[in-house]
DNA sequence: ACCGGTACCTAGTTCTACTATGTAGTGGTA
DNA sequence: TACCACTACATAGTAGAACTAGGTACCGGT
């Protein structure tokens, strides 16, 4: 990974993975694959499990065990309401750095 | 500082500061002043003088003193060629970031 | 003599992503 | 049987960047 995007990611790499899991209960291998989908193709796995322990702790989702039919269980997450309450900060605060940024990028500066 | 900005800011502020000094030489403190203008009010001084510690040590920068009307000499900043070329990589590396989170949105995800 | 504004600097803390590695379950195959 | 690839989760230690909380110094006005 660029280390430009590595610490770009830092702060917006959880409202990536609470974005994926609105309205989509998902895994943690799942979401690592869905992140590499999505362009993000260097992403540690580490980072992703490390980042849910994370939010679990803070309380922005469910975590709920399922067998898997191909390894061992999975865990699942689920957005719940502080998540969505965490998830609706962290797109005003984007939307503020974001306009910031196209204006600065704007002018040319 | 909202916690969420201050991570947020983790790669993206010294891009901003390097967009801040295109065109125009600038000194650590009139760009905490002009950061705090363009609405990042929070900023901690401290903050600014180690980032330009930094672009200086990377060499993207150019530095001269000189002499104030109002109080000890100042740094003045200005961006060079790699320093340009930084900046570049940064705008891509944001216009990347950017993208996704917008399509993200746009998902209602 | 003091204070506010200008101007710069830094040691230590916190937070997050990465590196590197380990553990397990399942199915296929040599 | 033994091995390997893929699935799936986990964590200790490291690096990097912004913040906290100070400090130094120069100048003008009261």
């Amino acid at each position: 990974m660029g280390k430009q995007m590595t610490e770009m990611l830092k702060g917006t790499l959880e409202g990536i993975v609470l974005a994926l899991l609105t309205g989509k209960a998902a895994y943690g291998y799942e979401i690592t694959t869905l992140l590499r989908e999505q362009g993000f193709t260097e992403i540690a796995e580490g980072t992703v499990y490390a980042l849910l322990v994370r939010i679990e702790q803070k309380g922005l989702v469910d975590v709920e065990k399922r067998p898997s039919e191909k390894g061992p269980p999975r865990k699942v997450y689920t957005l719940n309401t502080q998540g969505e309450k965490e998830l609706n900060e962290f797109w005003n605060t984007w939307s503020f750095l974001s306009e910031r940024l196209e204006q600065l990028r704007k002018e040319g500066k």
